[in-house]
DNA sequence: CGCTGGCTTGATTCTATTCAATTTTCGTGG
DNA sequence: CCACGAAAATTGAATAGAATCAAGCCAGCG
């Protein structure tokens, strides 16, 4: 495990990349943005939370008024639809935030896949830290700017017609995710299930586990277990999700 | 013709609603975040551009080295796909920013659908103002995050099966930006060509045709002129886009 | 060792895509 | 202002692909 410990130093750590520069390694750890200093500012005003695995953390329509930074753990931010389905818009991890809102409530709702330990914010005291110190709120334009391309990239993977192209587009969205976490590239971990990774591509459980033998078949994946996948042939993946390969 | 002239003011203007308070009327036009000296202070670094309709603004992996708010007009963002087809990001509105990059390239190409006039801000010299006004600068971050919202709730409708929930949810969203500009409500005008709104919610032309002919149908609107569209039925409208009629 | 929930697989149905033919709209130049 | 040509949009028929439903299988866990 070739992990940097970003949690050496406590605090709320961010991850995102400039948009404006290219990357350069930094020795905060990969993509960690906040310096140590910001960090235990951050952490005065941030309480620690933990949730169990599949607890609801954030409800849709509730009252916003905490920040979660994901310290472990991975978490789902979704919206349950009228038949009991969810549209699942963002698998969070580590150094990321959720608690999107609008008009001080939260947009989506949001549920532990894993074991979760957070940093929690709360949004007033969030919010005149932010108007006080523009490096700082430097970092969360930086992060916001980040989330937006994400959910573009989303978008764009939900625009694909065939199921394996969409799956090749998230198997591609999950390594990089993971290379950039600094865990080795060809072995991607999937902590979440196959029917929340049909609620984020918009398929089908039963298309999920079809497309997913289709590019086994093809030789383009081998599946060990159910949550670990082999990249056998990155070029064809990155062929088949060549719309928009991103990144 | 209801709409506040924000053009009063010259400089640029940036609409988006706070995510943590309630809406309040404001005096400076609906939604308009930044006070009048932000503007003309803005306006000292800003270039006024203007484009053809159908001209080219941005090409995706470019370098990105100004951001765009618009004055006049619609744009498109969007990313050609290797087949000649195009997935579109976005339909942007006077007030609205693009611009949007990663590693100092854009990550969407953009075009004008309408004969467009914009601020061109360039990013080396918006990037100190923001470090060195943390307020001006939250109102970045209050912007991106409405992007984000927005972004999110694109990738919903792109999760949709049924064209007409698509095409529905389209229209809710037109119906609530124009309401929100400061329209009436129950008339929509749709800048944009049935393709590109194809290419917005993932159907192809027949699909979209057939679809507005589905919503005519059952009564639920009446389409005058191709770019015009009335809602005789607010209700069911938002019952067909139910799964989140995202305010 | 058996149970439970998640996953796979198969058959059918439904919906959108595709392709082609036709009509409408729009911009241009007379 | 009208007429023409080109682009966009509608419509129809055939096809392809995923959804759905039901049945069986596998894995993790007590």
């Amino acid at each position: 495990m070739a992990k940097t410990d970003v949690n050496r130093v406590g605090g709320p750590a961010i991850r995102a990349t400039d948009p404006w520069l290219a990357s350069a390694p930094s020795a905060r750890g990969p993509n960690q943005l906040l310096a140590d200093d910001k960090r235990t500012q951050l952490a005065t005003i941030a309480t620690i939370v933990r949730f169990k695995k599949g607890e609801q953390i954030c409800a849709r329509g509730k009252p916003a008024d905490a920040i979660y930074n994901i310290v472990h753990g991975t978490v789902k931010s979704y919206v349950a639809g009228p038949d009991g389905g969810e549209h699942i818009s963002a698998f969070l991890y580590p150094q990321d935030l959720f608690g999107v809102s609008e008009e001080g409530r939260y947009t989506n709702s949001v549920k532990a896949i894993t074991r979760v330990v957070a940093y929690a914010l709360p949004i007033s005291v969030l919010r005149r830290h932010l108007l006080a110190d523009a490096e700082l709120e430097f970092h969360f334009v930086v992060r916001l700017w980040d989330e937006l391309r994400q959910a573009q990239h989303h978008a764009l993977l939900l625009a694909q017609r065939r199921a394996f192209t969409k799956l090749a587009m998230f198997l591609m969205l999950q390594k990089n995710l993971q290379s950039a976490a600094g865990y080795a590239a060809e072995q991607i971990f999937l902590p979440m299930s196959r029917t929340e990774i049909g609620d984020y591509v918009g398929l089908s459980l039963g298309a999920v586990s079809r497309g997913f033998r289709e590019l086994v078949e093809r030789g383009i994946i081998s599946s060990t277990t159910r949550r670990h996948v082999k990249i056998l042939e990155p070029n064809a993946l990155r062929h088949v999700a060549n719309w928009a390969a991103g990144s």
